[in-house]
DNA sequence: TTATTTTTATACCAATCAGTACAAAATAAA
DNA sequence: TTTATTTTGTACTGATTGGTATAAAAATAA
């Protein structure tokens, strides 16, 4: 192989994009979970050896963890482009509409990483799975937060427990992972949303 | 060990209870999941030994099955109850309601069974993942069933398109599921319950 | 060239996985 | 007792797991 790259330092030149390996590695473990995914399954998908993978990623919990970033960056970009609605409204829906657009498209996996990656495990993985817990609910507490504000602007009715509300609108988009992940279509999921958003407070 | 227990044929009697023994890998399955699951996790937590289990419920598969029924019939006995409630709207919200209560029970994991054993596998584990996914979508139906008989009682607006409310029942119940698995309690999850309930349709 | 450095490829490691062979143990039947 | 039958406990199997040792390969630097 002679990928011709001067990349300025010394030392045989590496034979593949980093970047593009670990999108690969993000789509198996999207697919089939922390667990699930074997190293073989991960050094074939990503086109590399096991050396070369330990070498640029660390063992398989850091790969893990490296994915989960570049999925909060990727696929979950949606999150903070739904919290810069103007209104408390739109920014729930377009919670929503942005995770059931993630979940279903044909480019990936169905569902979504934080919820399938490492949901039950063996004691093994316990503390990966206790990291996805926290992740979550970091998520939920900016929603919370969001709704919070949107509360002192006067956007929100006083009635409504910011807290409880975002509960509600993570617990359908987790949902949704588990129906995205069993088959369902965008189509399907857009109308759970009409049916979610009819629970709005007037 | 004498367990005399005239069961009627000869050979050294059986020194435990398959139905007591079942419960217990039910409760390894439902924690760690299907593949999270390993045979000393099982064994262990039955008090017997592999050629035991083996001779008894036939491979970990099989067992893992057997676990789904007892779990259907068990802590899933809530659903047809939900079923013979009267109105649509007392269905819908006693399956909510007694989901949430499974869910968090204190004496048995957190989440469905359902959900977790194998929402995502490795490629071996691939077939039992598809049975979940058709026996959550035979529950999903069921549901739907329930509410077209609802409405062709007049008891749910003909406005209500009966597969679109079976799914965001069963998205929401699922959501729940990942919530419950997350630590979340009851009250936590009859909140997010109360707030599903608001987008009944009038 | 020669030396140095980094990556690649192959082959291996110990540990664990699901599953089983085999003999001792414990019962009923003869 | 003796025989037949079933379960139990131990030890094992081959396959796969995550992870690594080692040396060839491919680049820069001297």
């Amino acid at each position: 192989m002679s990928t011709t790259k001067s990349t300025s330092h010394p030392g045989r030149p590496r034979a593949f994009c980093p970047d593009q390996a670990l999108d690969r590695a993000l789509q198996v473990f999207w697919q089939k979970g922390y667990e699930g995914a074997s190293l073989s399954d991960l050094t074939t998908a990503m086109g590399i050896n096991r050396p070369s993978l330990y070498a640029t990623f660390g063992d398989k919990k850091t790969l893990f963890r490296k994915a989960l970033d570049r999925y909060e960056q990727g696929p979950g970009g949606y999150v903070p482009e739904a919290l810069n609605q103007p209104t408390a409204r739109a920014v729930v829906e377009a919670l929503l509409r942005g995770a059931a657009k993630v979940q279903t498209a044909s480019c990936n996996p169905g569902g979504c990483l934080f919820v399938h990656g490492a949901l039950s495990t063996g004691t093994e993985s316990e503390a990966l799975r206790q990291e996805l817990i926290a992740r979550r609910g970091a998520g939920e507490n900016t929603i919370r937060e969001r709704l919070e504000r949107a509360q002192t602007e006067g956007d929100l009715p006083a009635s409504v427990n910011p807290a409880d509300l975002a509960r509600f609108v993570v617990t359908v988009i987790h949902g949704m992972a588990v129906q995205a992940a069993s088959g369902a279509t965008l189509a399907d999921l857009e109308r759970v949303i009409d049916l979610a958003m009819g629970a709005w407070p007037a």
